[in-house]
DNA sequence: AAGCCGGGGTC
DNA sequence: GACCCAGGCTT
């Protein structure tokens, strides 16, 4: 039997039942797509059902505020995800009339999709015969031909890409593209792939040549950088001064406090002389000796650490401000960083 | 081609 | 701590 075939047999049998595998709708698809980039099935389940639940179309999504939208986001990570979601809803529901677009070529225009997604969209909404590419793939693929190439180069891209256009069945390209990605997840697994119950074993020439441990081949990426945040929780009877993100950097749209970030960590001095030149119209009323919580917050690129001061103040923020002055029983309307929810979380704010 | 963008799980 | 996850965008 051919890989395809093997493939389509096994996913039929043990392939996990996930709720946008039961829909050729296009808008659930690709909301499905967005939400699982580099994300865990496991992870982004709940953030499906909410979503499909909160917006059952593509017209609903379109219009959402996008604060709402970046609020339901939250924890997922990659938060352009969240605003490209939103502005291609948009594009689509006012430019297109709402029809989502129906081929790979039209698919892969829309933000926020690439490759894999518009591939993914294709065949499973339109039963296109298009190859995904996943971490999963390419891991799968590496093996089954004992790929040399690192498949995170250039060069490695196109070995694997041409491979998975070599075995994907024209018949089934749905069902195979979701058979694939089931056995990367399930069995042929990064650390410990369980060989013994693989249907492509006797194919497979990784296995055959005893290099599985070694496939797939990857450069390495580089080490994190470490970032110290020194955020000034500026706190009067029943409001929270809180900063939305809008700058290019981590967590854009999403909300932190006023912050000082140098090389080294600053002292309380410091940090009362930042607050008096950044809101010259406020009274500290009671200062910290010391920072409240600390914290630190790994991302995949960036080590956090993050100190909390927190201060007592009166009087009004500028007007025009950055700085956005939440009532206390409203804190958990607005979006925030994992970082700052936990700290909220930790001194009862939310 | 390389860097940037989150959070959570596994080993 | 290193690696990985139904990747894509920017430079």
């Amino acid at each position: 039997m051919e890989i395809d075939e093997r493939l389509i047999y096994w996913y039929l049998r043990e392939g996990r039942d996930l709720p946008w595998r039961n829909t050729r709708d296009p808008y659930k698809i690709w909301l499905s797509e967005i939400i699982l980039q580099q994300t865990r099935v496991e992870q982004g389940m709940s953030y499906y059902e909410t979503f499909i639940n909160t917006y059952p179309t593509i017209g609903l999504l379109a219009d959402a505020k996008d604060d709402k939208i970046m609020k339901i986001w939250q924890g997922l990570g990659y938060y352009s995800r969240a605003r490209n979601l939103l502005e291609t809803a948009r594009y689509i529901q006012n430019e297109l009339d709402g029809i989502f677009p129906q081929n790979y070529a039209e698919i892969i225009k829309l933000k926020g999709v690439g490759p894999y997604t518009a591939a993914a969209i294709s065949s499973f909404a339109f039963r296109l015969p298009h190859a995904v590419v996943d971490g999963n793939v390419s891991r799968v693929l590496s093996r089954v031909f004992d790929v040399e190439h690192a498949i995170n180069s250039s060069e490695g891209k196109k070995v694997i890409q041409a491979l998975a256009d070599e075995c994907i069945s024209k018949k089934e390209p749905d069902t195979y593209n979701q058979a694939i990605m089931e056995l990367g997840a399930m069995v042929c697994k990064p650390k410990n792939p369980e060989c013994h119950r693989c249907p492509l074993k006797s194919k497979c020439l990784a296995l055959k040549n005893g290099t599985v441990k070694n496939r797939p081949i990857k450069i390495k990426g580089k080490k994190a950088r470490v970032r110290h945040m020194d955020y000034a929780v500026l706190e009067t009877a029943d409001h929270v001064i809180f900063r939305k993100r809008e700058e290019k950097d981590i967590w854009q749209g999403l909300h932190d406090f006023a912050a000082v970030e140098e090389v080294n960590e600053p002292q309380e001095s410091y940090m009362r002389s930042f607050i008096g030149r950044e809101f010259p119209d406020l009274r500290i009323v009671q200062i910290p000796a010391a920072p409240e919580k600390q914290y630190t917050h790994i991302l995949s690129h960036q080590k956090i650490k993050a100190r909390f001061w927190r201060y007592s103040v009166d009087g009004f923020i500028g007007e025009n401000s950055l700085y956005l002055s939440i009532p206390k029983n409203q804190i958990e309307e607005i979006a925030v960083p994992r970082l700052v929810h936990k700290y909220l979380e930790d001194v009862s704010l939310v």
